[in-house]
DNA sequence: CGAACGCTTGATGGCCATCAATCTCTGTGG
DNA sequence: CCACAGAGATTGATGGCCATCAAGCGTTCG
């Protein structure tokens, strides 16, 4: 039983494709450099070219965008396993920046290393396809979120998805998870106002449905917050192992 | 001159990498079936499996999600030159629908072809990731605009990215474009009601900004409207070649 | 021990949804 | 040829969701 097996990105690729030993290996080869980067003092700045992509081994990350006004959006959440600014590899300026939410640890990914993987391991870069893709969807998602789904919904909806992703690398159940973020950041992924997110969380708790607190995320009656927040995981399309 | 180099796609990717006659082969050889759809019947319905995708080779398209209360949000609109359902080749089920704008000639494309022809020519496949990942970006900067910009800048912002998008396949101008949508259509793209859509378009309209009628699209004074859009088309990437 | 950060709650107001009615335009069939 | 239906656009009235301003609390940390 080799490491690699256990990192969440193994974990996570092996919720789609059963991973063979080679490939594991050929996984292992992308980690180059391993670094470590403390909460709070961005890793790439908006505007900024790059054309490293990392993996993200431990901590949460954010990816957002600031507006000429001073406003903030927060795009995603990076959990271990994810990967962090893939797309900026091909476009020439990346288009938002990363804050580390808590100290965490990435490794580096050569954009080359990442290309050869492909030509050699066909089963592994449709893993990688397969994730990226996944990733695309809860934007899509988030975006729905935003658009079409009032606050108590909206963020309802989100913490549900959150504990769906930390499931597939182990760091959430049925019941809750740890989650670092403030009301803050809750806010600016959500579109609302710290404020607001205050009186939703409240609404939540006091309805039996969840309960954001202390850095832990409990679900009351998950049944009746799935139903109340609309939330259909299909889109994350983590049902097991698609190729054998 | 062959027909294929006056392809919306090709000259989409050619704003990035400069093609050969080979690659044009190749993306020739992507083609396989022309197939055209009527305006208003849906193409893929949500939730419903599907292993190809098509290259939009003439109208207009939108991909949407609906919720179970029956709002609809949608997501982009695809024109000319754009891919349809590149994404749910990779997850089992399509996460969205696509309904025809107007009546439509889309070219259906295999997923093997698509990974054969980024073996074989390696330029044309990082033109093509770079077409995806610009369409990423502007699922983001979307989910930027329904998050923390106003109705009116909202829509400001996303007809002037409309506009930046139609004259990379010459079917816009710095001064407007033909444009099929309705009030309807902004709506559910912008998280709005028709109503409330079809004040802020009389407010642009009375401030000399833009003008949005009988299925035109015609800016007023662009420099201000960019200005109050707070609309920074670097997210495009679209200045030019940028592999030789 | 004061400052910073995060959380909490109240008061006020504005943006935008909703309901409702009317108007134009186009296409269609009697 | 005209009546009619339907889609899209337009405008007014009302109200609710959520932003903003303001004040105060607890905890952590230098």
């Amino acid at each position: 039983m080799n490491f690699i097996e256990k990192s969440p990105l193994a974990r996570k690729l092996s919720n789609f494709v059963a991973l063979s030993a080679s490939e594991f290996d050929a996984l292992r080869n992308l980690h180059k450099r391993r670094r470590s980067f403390v909460a709070g003092r961005d890793l790439v700045q908006q505007g900024q070219s790059d054309q490293a992509a990392y993996i993200l081994s431990e901590g949460w990350v954010c990816s957002y965008k600031i507006q000429p006004d001073g406003t903030r959006q927060i795009v995603d959440f990076q959990i271990p396993g994810d990967f962090l600014g893939l797309r900026s590899v091909l476009l020439r300026t990346s288009d938002h920046s990363f804050e580390p939410i808590t100290d965490i640890q990435a490794v580096e990914v050569q954009a080359g290393d990442l290309l050869d993987t492909f030509a050699t391991s066909p089963r592994l870069a449709t893993a990688i396809l397969w994730a990226a893709s996944r990733d695309e969807a809860m934007v899509v998602e988030h975006l729905v979120n935003l658009g079409r789904r009032d606050a108590d919904r909206r963020t309802a909806h989100f913490l549900l998805e959150l504990g769906a992703r930390l499931v597939l690398v182990g760091m959430g159940s049925q019941t809750g998870y740890d989650c670092p973020l403030t009301q803050y950041h809750l806010a600016d992924a959500l579109g609302l106002s710290a404020v607001h997110v205050n009186r939703v969380l409240r609404q939540l708790r006091e309805n039996g449905l969840l309960m954001f607190r202390n850095g832990k995320v409990m679900f009351g009656d998950r049944d009746r917050l799935v139903e109340f927040a609309g939330f259909d995981p299909e889109y994350l399309d983590q049902n097991g192992p698609f190729l054998k």
